[in-house]
DNA sequence: CTGAAAGCGCTAACAG
DNA sequence: CTGTTAGCGCTTTCAG
């Protein structure tokens, strides 16, 4: 009677054969049923729809998949999904996914550079239609040529490979870059504090050989070229983003008797500990120092003082990279976008007294 | 020549059989090679493997989930991914998913009850080995038998239905349920501020038929009773489980002139904006009230003065979700989990004076 | 240890 | 409008 005798009792899968039969037609009517995209007689659609629901019938994605229909589905590659910068990134690509008619595959990296070759690889073998990777670069050429090797497969494949936040590939890798301007608002940041009469300012988690540490330092250095101000190299200190790094290496700034009158956090997180270590020394922010963050996740509002820093479009960054991708041949010329950022001011540092 | 002569100038993606005429050897072996799981000669084996790496050879996963082998995938179904709280119970998730070699399909509902409904069937048709559903649930019959249905059909499908922080759906249905103890939080965290002398404790944030909030509400109840001390009704105040709910109630409540010396927020986030409307009038924390929330997300520690609040184990809850619906045979006794949650103490509720 | 052949569930020509 | 016939790429008996 079975085809089978599984030892689970798992009752098999209807399928659009057993639907057929139900409705009485073939089977490739049931299938035009299901595409939608063919003309059937009225009463034969009722009477498949009918057997459908009967018989609890649902589609095999993989078949579909197998004989030809375009795969729907979009791979998201972060490094950690609890970090707000990437989940309000997150919530872009699955938001522009869904209004894609795609599904979202989200996988994660723990930061680990080897990861990501590994799950594009299996990115590969889903046959996603889009690959999403997001956060920093290192400056490695072993990695810059693995990701413009997996660039050009998935080209070759049909599918493509999104960099957020990354500097693109080069000049003829075929891959979509979404980037935001990194460098700008650092130096629009900088030049907010130097302004306020600021004349040392310390930059708190440099990572060298990172992409994003690099273009933030970068513009922090130039703000001080064009306001004319020296910069001392050791107010640059180098740590992870982490709010524990900020914590940590703000207590070490304040033991080691350096002066500064405002402290630039690499992130948001990063001033959220330099905030704590601040404020369990005594140090007034803003009146003794003022404190400016990035990537204004929504952390920023609540801490105390609110903190002024730059705002970064992340849903924006999200959609588009879907949206860049999936529509690659319409929009040939803007698969390198750049979107702005700018600073929001708060009361961190607020009628900063020099 | 070619099979096919498409309009896109996709390289047609090599496939096992070119793989199995470059080494020359038959499919089969190449499937067995790859499936690793039969012998082969060790320089076939070899052969082989050069011909995939020369020919860039990537298995199809759907060519392989339509022939049979078990589908690896694992569906993740959240309101929204830039909740802290949902950030958190994802990494889980994902985490457990990675590692027990799964992939993982994130979607979203934007807290659209009838969206889940769409995306279950969606898991359906891509045959995940489990969809997890995250979040409170609605006191609806209809709601419930939709689910119920759910959890039968998955099963039926040899998949499996999980809730993660919502009550079970019933004695035989087949659905993983990992709870937290909301309840139990609820009391605990009530019973803090009571103790502390507060007589007056508002609870801001009710949703009338949420699951999560009706429990969270009953274990506030239960601790007046308990301590013996009289529950002014009007102390319980409706609102969404938002910041800006926190906010604007919290300034309704100052204005109306209600008095109170505590108040528990439904969710850290509620805390968070009731926080800043405290600020803003000059209530002090806690010397004029204490403050409470909910979930123990890491915003907590940054708000200031750092939040009281109840302390969920994300991450854990996503694991164990995983696990269990993965391994539901060798532990049927074991698919309804309830976790244990406590109160973590900080500034918001210290040394409060009455 | 390896090959030949059948088929997973669906869609896509090609004929009616 | 609808049925028939081939595969999509892979795994899996069943024979060597």
């Amino acid at each position: 009677m079975h085809k089978k005798a599984r030892g689970q009792a798992h009752a098999e899968a209807s399928t659009v054969r057993d639907v057929a039969a139900r409705a009485g037609v073939s089977a490739a009517t049931v299938s035009r049923v299901i595409g939608g995209t063919y003309p059937v007689a009225k009463d034969t659609r009722a009477r498949v729809l009918r057997a459908m629901r009967e018989l609890d019938y649902v589609v095999n994605a993989h078949a579909q998949a197998l004989s030809g229909s375009p795969n729907k589905t979009v791979a998201f590659i972060v490094d950690d999904v609890t970090g707000p910068f990437y989940a309000h990134i997150a919530r872009g690509v699955e938001q522009q996914a869904a209004a894609e008619g795609r599904l979202c595959m989200l996988c994660t990296t723990h930061a680990d550079p080897q990861r990501v070759f590994t799950i594009v690889e299996t990115m590969r073998e889903q046959r996603a239609d889009a690959v999403i990777v997001v956060g920093g670069a290192w400056d490695d050429k072993a990695y810059h040529d693995r990701m413009t090797y997996f660039a050009q497969a998935l080209d070759r494949a049909g599918s493509r490979l999104v960099l957020i936040g990354r500097p693109p590939l080069g000049k003829d890798i075929p891959a979509t870059v979404v980037e935001y301007d990194n460098e700008g608002g650092a130096f629009a940041m900088t030049s907010h504090l130097l302004s306020a009469g600021h004349r040392r300012v310390v930059y708190l988690g440099r990572v060298p050989g990172l992409s994003t540490s690099s273009q933030r330092v970068s513009g922090f250095t130039r703000a001080h070229e064009t306001l004319g101000v020296d910069l001392d190299p050791s107010l640059i200190v180098d740590g992870q983003f982490s709010r524990s790094f900020g914590y940590q290496g703000t207590r070490a700034l304040l033991t080691s008797g350096v002066k500064f009158g405002a402290l630039f956090a690499a992130t948001d997180m990063v001033a959220a500990g330099a905030l704590q270590a601040l404020r369990e020394a005594g140090v007034r922010v803003p009146e003794d120092v003022a404190v400016a963050g990035y990537d204004d996740i929504p952390l920023a509002i609540d801490v105390y003082p609110s903190l002024t820093t730059v705002n970064i479009p992340h849903e924006e960054l999200g959609r588009t990279a879907v949206r860049l991708a999936l529509h690659r041949d319409e929009f040939p010329e803007a698969q390198h976008q750049l979107l702005g950022t700018h600073i929001v001011v708060r009361d961190s540092t607020r009628r900063s007294g020099r």
